[in-house]
DNA sequence: GTCTATAAAGTGATAGAC
DNA sequence: GTCTATCACTTTATAGAC
């Protein structure tokens, strides 16, 4: 995979800097060609002349983080995939293979965690964002490996129905990430002021348990659920 | 709770209408008064003499969907809090009580159902989007009566533990609503072109064993995850 | 590579006629 | 309540001087 439109220095790296805390601060939407010119201390004309276009400057943006990420987590599944091992453990390194390189770039950023953890969130979670083609192509492939461990936990479930679980696994995770100020609000200040780690610790417990839903632990088959209020 | 501003009719339901499907295509930020009025079919001015502002109307759109889901949810939380049954049947509770309303509302609204799923799993997941105050206000109600169900499932969890649940149950709830697309691409169309029913389908058998994860069972207490490759 | 100046189009909002 | 015309800005992008 080429790196060279994930590497940045010298006056690029100072435009992508200033964008990326305005973008993670108010979305990618919401921030123009003068916000991060102004942020960065430099010439309108500059985001032109470096990134071609303020569309260039997102994909960079875009690129420069999730390049890595998506490498990381397809390198963290495969070595899952080869080590093997019993169901518990092949879970927890699911988990571990999508969670942790998303971690690892909010902790490689030199923004600071909060702002890097708003900006993954966002570029992981929010609609209509479209990824630059390269990026799409490692996410494709981290995905289909992502499905491939599940299957071997879960070899009865539908595919399908695998698919949808690390995709609640994302939303779940953006969640983590972007919006601590929402739920901080929301609880009343119940959730508490925890730092990007104890949020993921907490996930994990959480997803975890939900991505191995209903593989085979007899004790725990399904009851009929007859006192539910509704049936999905 | 007054309703003058969630019910809309005549030339205000025109605007607000067209204004919903094109906030569902392309996010609140990337749709403009003329966007809107061109959709209606409206005169230019339309918005203002009608919503006061872009903003006014934005708050109407939220509102008019958000307050009837929240209005349900505080209602079903407190009906199965009254009606109490074992852990399992709590558990459904809680999630069919915070996911029916949006569920609901999808089925309410004049969109196609695409459309209006898209609408609100933005609303629900959209960072940096600010909820009119009295729709914040039940949103707070909301989640107190969530957290206190939550509480009676796992009462030696930290509360801020049981929160964040919540909060990764809203994430996931805003995916399998909003990102279908983003599936379907990343999943090379593994994900399969399910309607709405069947996703919530899906997440409330991934969402319930999340939400419940470590009440007491004996049979599955946490075994030692020595294999695992990470220690969050 | 950085700057100014400016183009060309789009933005939300409003005054005032009908 | 609807319309036109327009204000006062902002938007991205670029030509051309330095």
């Amino acid at each position: 995979m080429d790196r060279a439109n994930v590497r940045v220095e010298g006056a690029k790296l100072r435009l992508v800097t200033a964008a990326e805390e305005l973008f993670a601060q108010r979305g990618f939407e919401a921030v123009s060609v003068r916000d991060i010119t102004k942020g960065a201390d430099m010439n309108i004309a500059s985001v032109n002349y470096h990134f071609g276009s303020r569309e260039g400057l997102v994909a960079t943006v875009m690129s420069r983080h999730l390049t890595p990420t998506f490498e990381e987590r397809i390198a963290l599944l495969e070595r899952v995939e080869r080590s093997g091992g019993p169901e518990r453990v092949l879970l927890e390194g699911i988990f571990d293979g999508w969670v942790r390189p998303v971690l690892n770039q909010v902790k490689r950023s030199s923004l600071p965690e909060p702002l890097a953890c708003q900006l993954l969130g966002r570029m992981l979670g929010e609609q209509s964002l479209a990824m630059p083609t390269g990026v799409a192509g490692l996410a494709e492939q981290a995905f289909a490996r992502g499905l491939n461990l599940m299957a071997k936990i879960l070899p009865e479930a539908a595919p399908e129905e695998l698919a949808w679980r690390l995709h609640f696994l994302t939303g779940a995770l953006s969640q983590a990430l972007a919006n601590e100020a929402v739920l901080q609000r929301e609880s009343r200040g119940v959730g508490g002021k925890l730092n990007v780690d104890e949020r993921v610790a907490r996930l994990r417990r959480f997803a975890i348990a939900g991505l191995g839903e209903g593989k085979k632990e007899p004790a725990e088959m399904e009851p009929p659920d007859s006192q539910a209020i509704f049936n999905f």
